[in-house]
DNA sequence: ATTCAGATTGCAACCGGTTGCAAAAATTGT
DNA sequence: ACAATTTTTGCAACCGGTTGCAATCTGAAT
């Protein structure tokens, strides 16, 4: 079917070995054959098959790219960087989806049937199983938007959790509320429990600062909007801090049906920073997630640990950064 | 480093053959050796190695997904549901961002290169020298949401634009509005060019509507708002077909910030019912592409193509529909 | 017990490349 | 012009599988 080695070897009147160098860098071909080489290849339209050579390299330049989160607009973006910058360094994704419903048992075969020569988790979550059965494999992962120590054996790129909750809190002291929400995510989820955490130490140090916290059922429109439909019904605090920017958006959304407005009634700080946010009519204040360094350094990292695969696991996490908009009462 | 069917054939003290042929199924084999080598691939942790056997079988199961949609949250939608799918399918997705940046000619090589055995293109346009170059390579494409006839000898599914172009036009003219407005996306888009093709023929029917055209510069929230901007300043048609759904939002942040609102000053309707319209505070009236059976569809018939490589290239288009919500006055 | 068809098995060649090694060619120095 | 290096080249084995073919085995029928 497709042009092989072989044949333009034949072609240029060279033997196998030359054509294979000269498309191996290092390796030592004359100029002479070279040419030779080229002008057989660009006549044939050869293009050396990358899975052949895999065999005896032992290197596929396949990333696997595992995710969850196909339903947060966040982590299309994400999706779009990760893209591009392998692409860029030359490497390419085999893209995982790791739903309910799929066996991870499954995306754990394929990726070794496939022989990827690493793996990156883009999703708050690793189950143990998974990091497991890559460090016996001796895969390198990356588990980006990942939790510090998330897994052992395993590297991990992401933010600071319990500082962004930290963060978050400081952010509604400084404007002066008083009466403080914590709206959090899945109440299991390891970042709801760090970012709750940050959050409430800070609470505890200030005075006369009264408090609730409450959790949405998942990181989404419904579950947010759900959520503070149920606290406008109770006694709702001055402003939240919302598990993540979609769940913000169902919250304004509650806010608005109930005829009150943000920032004017109550205040509302996301997190992320999706694209979305920024859109005139949402406008939200939020915490940022600097995504691109994420996504950047992720690809550097499972490099380098291509590189060198006894590399210490090691974890990489960047700060965030409040941007101001419009849901929270100036300062 | 990873174990072999050579290691797992001496373990177990049948042939290589013997091994291969318990993994390939239609392979005669008989109980006893089977046992045999299953106990022994289970005791070592042995799972073929998919790439080495393509090199005989002529199959990767890896399929390229190309797309430059990725800053549509609809697609998104559409990652999820093509990785979902494929992988139920037993094949690969290979994930190529096609950015304006990259040149396509890497990506084409690349998807060479590791031999893919088919390519979905996602996305509105396909570009002709990438159709030529799979063709010529013996390489199925199938082009998800594209148009008919969008290059030679190349599947196509997705909607026929024109007839949405005509259903829009339809659900305006039943509500009673006299003075109606296109607001296409990017002029030169093949998209816009048949949604508008429908809608003109059908306001062309009707008597004494004023109709006035004009277009986005690109299906973007931002360019959706910037061209409403402009319509209300001068005198604004009553309902607006919009382009897409991300338009028709920031179409609706215009009017907003305008002090306006829809249904009531503008009416609005889209094209895609991506999740988002459905968000109580965004609530918009749309037009739904089918994109579960876009996307079904599109693997199916790779598939097919995949068993039958002359098969004749085949268009398939699903009929839209509207979706009733807020943002045109009711019927 | 013998024959024979059908099922099972192993051998060996092959898929499209890479690479260590020794021979051949080119270069350098004298 | 000749020896000593250095570079380039081809051979052949190998990567991890598959598969056609002939040999062997099995069980049923005679």
């Amino acid at each position: 079917m497709a042009v092989t080695l072989k044949e333009v070897a034949e072609r240029a009147g060279v033997s196998r070995s030359a054509v294979s160098r000269t498309y191996t860098d290092g390796a030592s071909v004359s100029p002479k054959t070279r040419k030779k080489v080229e002008k057989a290849a660009k006549e044939l339209g050869y293009s050396p098959n990358a899975l052949a050579s895999s065999l005896t390299t032992g290197r596929t330049k396949l990333i696997g790219l595992i995710s969850n989160n196909f339903h947060n607009p966040l982590f299309l973006e994400v999706f779009d960087l990760f893209t591009r910058r392998l692409q860029e360094k030359g490497l390419r994704p085999l893209l995982v989806n790791l739903t309910d419903e799929t066996d991870p048992k499954n995306s754990l075969r394929m990726l070794k049937q496939y022989s990827v020569d690493g793996v990156i988790v883009a999703s708050s979550t690793l189950l143990p199983e998974f990091a497991k059965a890559f460090h016996d494999a001796k895969i390198p992962v990356v588990h980006s938007f990942g939790r510090f120590a998330s897994a052992p054996d395993v590297h991990v790129v992401g933010v600071d959790n319990v500082e962004c909750g930290r963060m978050a809190a400081r952010t509604l002291l400084a404007r002066g509320y008083k009466h403080i929400g914590f709206l959090g995510g899945p109440k299991g989820a390891t970042s709801t429990i760090d970012r709750r955490a940050g959050f409430m130490e800070v609470i505890g140090q200030a005075k006369g600062i009264k408090v609730k916290v409450s959790n949405a059922a998942a990181y989404s429109f419904e579950a947010g909007r759900v959520a503070m439909l149920k606290e406008l019904k109770a006694s709702p605090a001055e402003a939240y801090f919302c598990g993540d920017d979609v769940m913000s958006i169902g919250a304004l959304s509650a806010i608005d049906s109930a005829g009150l407005a943000a920032p004017d009634d109550i205040g509302i700080i996301g997190l992320n920073d999706m694209e979305m946010a920024k859109w005139e009519n949402i406008n939200l204040t939020t915490i940022r997630q600097p995504i691109k360094q994420i996504v950047d350094s992720s690809v550097e990292l499972v490099m380098a640990a291509l590189e060198d695969n006894n590399r210490h696991p090691e974890a990489r996490l960047f700060s965030c950064q409040v941007i101001e908009r419009g849901t929270l009462r100036p300062l």
